[in-house]
RNA sequence: GCUGGUGUGGCGAAAUAGGCAGACGCAAGGGACUUAAAAUCCCUCGGUAGCAAUACCGUACCGGUUCAAGUCCGGUCACCAGCACCA
């Protein structure tokens, strides 16, 4: 009787879709479990077995979480907008709407052959006009609320293309398409305050349970750090700047200033500049530079020295030169620091460089060869002098400026503010209207969504210009406010905004009157469990996470964090051990697996494969494995007994596999949990003979992770209607995990010498009897002196002699 | 450079909270069944020595704590990931 995956498979995941089992239910008295997984971006080139084992993880959480008795809501979805489609439209001339529904229904049909428990009945597309419309009202509320802004900026330009890039696009200095040398180009966009965020965003973290590295990314990424602002005036003009330092008990140390090539204050005062034309110049080069050379190259500090235009030293009088040079950037601090050679590595690089004077304040490094950044008792200091904790001379420097009036402390982030732009085609069209009388209007809520128009032609314009921006039909409008002429923005948002809140769309998808509505966000929310990629950890949710704050702060959603739970799982690698890429061809296309092993051996493998979260490679024949593994669990049948209760033989395996199964799935040690099976499993054989109670225990224990084989069985053997809807997660009694008797090692100094049978609660004394009766053991020992004996329970007697 | 992680058989990996290192699976070798192969089933499978019982060695490397260390502590090396002139 061999098991015929192709047609058994098929016939369950019909009848799973057929009676809803899998559909979460709005109204409950159960308790109610949502499970999160990462929507995927409908490529051209179909799902990889990567996706697979992303869904595997919460996939066998939420199978089992049913069977528990809880309300599961485990949706999918998709991110529809995006580069690769509107690429691929360009090359073929399909439009990238087709196209995207190709992609669509293909991913589709592969999630459902391997039989994914999700609830097709709220799948989300963001390029949807129903779902966009809810994207396109959270910006006008940010818009409303200060958060969406435009500045000039400089961004990432491919002179080859003729396009805007995103980082992402142009990682390295190349541009993702054609790869020439991107250019930093000064644009007017679009920007979301997420810095004022940043707070909330850290301490939110305090409050959910994140794999302890996730937290760490996020909190690195938003970078807080205390330290002072400081006041210095210049000496030729009535005019003074801040800066920016977390060291500000160096200040006796500073002998010189830099400024970033761009800061305004330089522009300000040009006549009072005696070299303006050599400033010109550098500032001309630094913009030449790509982003590579600017921070992969580890190079030579370079600068030019500001004649005419000098500052003073706040707390000693002194005068102090005044730099610019590219290694202080703008966009962090005040785009102006006080350098202190002596105890940091730029500075003191610079000071070599342009041979300005060291000045040793905190004893205890040769600074004669280096900075010194270690701590030490202040020197050459004033007040400070004979201070040797950092925090103490930190506050005591802090005290005084702010008493003269001259300086502060306060706080800077990493982070920066979310550029929020694309000048594509294939993304939601930002609802604003540029009116040359009052300026920025928002798009009035009742005209949302603001369709993306049909065009024939999708190609990104000249000089970074948005293909929207040739649509006269699109651009020519009213407008909102004056019934005037004006212009639409043509700027699209970016591939990250649909993916920022889709969580909450899925528990009310086809809500026409709000993105959700209370009742059910209350119910469903926050989200128990969301897994994902590693590499989505600093973008996507940072960015989720803030429009979420967001939503909460205007009484949008009722919770302030959208996921209390967050892990990463590690990527399949191809089977020479490298990540999979279509230009190495090792890419493994889990349709040929479902084809040659079925959806079960496929999903058991995913899972079995080695530690969820870390990356492991592909091995065929460890599928076969697997294989072998979902085989023997159908021949069981063979061997089948009656017996409604466990048989004496194998009733503590049964128990004590119950347990181990329930901890790894909720601990995702899913490899664990297979092997524990396996083990039962093998029992099992050795033993000759199952009963139907212990099959039905098996079956169920096994059927998270191969659902189709496990429902054949049930219903073949007449357990009830359907196990996904009658099956009941078996549970097990803690007291009868427990063998009557265990063997324990008997070592001598540390080394094992034997090996005993004991009854499980033997006393230490009958242990250690037992064990210096054993004939091998009272050889060794006699004659020596005993000078320790120690018994751990059911594990192993130590006798230590000499 | 900074931050975090990892390092265990031929391979993927297990090992609660310091207590039998290598569970489970793959590959390999031997055997059964078969005309043969596939499939299936049984046995062996970290290294060295030995016919064997057994002994010694062994969790990247060096050192320490402990009756006992893959696990804890100090140092070194390698690899992976993220950030990267952040003042």
């Amino acid at each position: 009787m061999n098991y015929d995956f192709k047609n058994v498979e098929p016939k369950w995941q019909e009848k799973w879709e057929e009676e809803g089992v899998f559909h979460a239910q709005d109204n409950s008295d159960k308790k109610k479990f949502y499970a999160l997984v990462e929507f995927p971006y409908p490529s051209g080139a179909g799902m990889h077995v990567g996706h697979i084992k992303a869904y595997s993880g919460l996939e066998v959480v939420s199978r089992k979480r049913r069977l528990q008795g809880y309300n599961v809501l485990f949706p999918i979805g998709f991110d529809a907008y995006g580069l690769p489609t509107e690429n691929y439209a360009i090359k073929t001339g399909i439009h990238p709407r087709k196209v995207t529904d190709m992609n669509i229904e293909k991913f589709t049909s592969q999630l459902k052959r391997v039989g994914f428990s999700f609830d097709w009945t709220r799948v989300i597309d963001t390029t949807q006009e129903d779902y966009y419309k809810w994207t396109q009202w959270i910006f006008l509320k940010m818009f409303e609320n200060g958060l969406a802004f435009r500045d000039k900026t400089l961004v990432n330009y491919c002179p080859s293309c003729k396009v805007v890039l995103s980082n992402e696009d142009s990682q390295g200095g190349k541009c993702d398409i054609c790869h020439s040398d991107i250019v930093q180009k000064s644009k007017d966009v679009w920007y979301l305050r997420i810095t004022e965020y940043a707070d909330k965003l850290l301490e939110g973290l305090k409050e959910v349970d994140y794999l302890p590295n996730v937290k760490l990314q996020q909190e690195n990424w938003i970078g807080k750090s205390r330290g002072a602002f400081v006041t210095f005036s210049v000496n030729e003009a009535d005019e003074s700047f801040k800066i920016y330092t977390t060291r500000p008990d160096t200040l006796f140390g500073v002998t010189f200033m830099v400024m970033a090539p761009e800061h305004p204050i330089i522009d300000k005062y040009a006549e009072l500049i005696g070299n303006m034309d050599e400033v010109k110049a550098y500032r001309a080069e630094c913009a030449k530079k790509t982003e590579f050379e600017r921070t992969q190259l580890v190079k030579e500090k370079t600068g030019v020295k500001l004649q005419g235009f000098t500052a003073k030293n706040p707390v000693n009088g002194k005068d102090i030169p005044i730099y610019i040079s590219d290694y202080v950037m703008m966009g962090y601090g005040t785009g102006a620091i006080m350098a202190v050679p002596a105890h940091d590595q730029r500075d003191y690089d610079f000071a070599k460089k342009f041979g300005i004077d060291i000045i040793e304040v905190i004893k205890g490094g040769d600074i004669s060869k280096e900075a010194y950044t270690g701590d030490g008792e202040m020197v050459n200091s004033g007040f400070l002098n004979g201070m040797t904790n950092k925090k103490d001379s930190i506050a005591k420097m802090i005290d005084y400026l702010s008493e003269k009036g001259i300086g502060e402390g306060g706080v800077q982030y990493k982070m920066k503010d979310w550029a929020f732009n694309r000048q594509r085609y294939w993304g939601e069209p930002i609802p604003i209207v540029h009116c040359p009388e009052c300026g920025m209007v928002a798009v009035p809520y009742e005209e949302l969504p603001l369709k993306l128009p049909e065009v024939e032609n999708f190609e990104p314009g000249q000089d970074g210009e948005s293909p929207l921006a040739k649509i006269d039909a699109f651009v020519n409008c009213k407008c909102p406010k004056c019934g005037g002429d004006a212009k639409r923005e043509t700027d699209t948002m970016p591939q990250w905004a649909g993916s920022s809140w889709y969580f909450l769309r899925y528990i009310d998808p086809h809500n026409t009157k709000a993105l959700a509505s209370p009742e059910k966000l209350s119910y469903w929310g926050p989200v128990d469990w969301y897994n994902g990629g590693m590499e989505h950890v600093t973008r996507h949710l940072i960015y989720s996470r803030f429009w979420h704050r967001f939503l909460y702060d205007i009484g949008a959603v009722p919770f302030p964090e959208p996921y209390l739970k967050r892990t990463a799982q590690g990527l399949i690698l191809g089977p020479d051990g490298v990540k999979m890429s279509k230009s190495r061809g090792n890419v493994i296309d889990p349709n040929e697996v479902v084809d040659v092993y079925g959806a079960d051996v496929l999903r058991t493998y995913v899972l079995f494969m080695g530690d969820y979260e870390q990356a492991a490679p592909w091995s065929e024949s460890s599928v076969k494995g697997c294989k072998r593994f979902v085989d023997r669990i159908w021949n069981l049948q063979e061997i089948l007994t009656d017996g409604d209760e466990y048989s004496k033989e194998l009733s503590s395996a049964f128990h004590k596999t119950v347990k181990k199964v329930s901890e790894d799935i909720e601990g995702m040690k899913f490899n664990t949990a297979i092997a524990a099976l396996m083990t039962l499993l093998n029992k099992i054989y050795d033993n000759g003979k199952i009963n139907k109670a212990e099959l039905k225990t098996f079956i169920l224990l096994a059927s998270p992770f191969a659902p189709h084989i496990t429902e054949e069985i049930w219903s073949q053997q007449n357990f009830g209607e359907m196990l996904a809807k009658d099956g009941v997660w078996p549970s097990y009694d803690e007291s009868k995990c427990i063998d009557d008797s265990v063997e324990i090692v008997v070592q001598i100094n540390g080394k094992i010498r034997a090996k005993l049978t004991v009854p499980t609660d033997i006393s230490n004394e009958d242990a250690i009897t037992l064990a210096k009766n054993d004939e091998k053991i009272a050889e060794e020992i006699s004659g020596k002196n005993i000078i320790k004996e120690i018994y751990v329970k059911g594990k192993l007697v130590n006798i230590v002699a000499k």
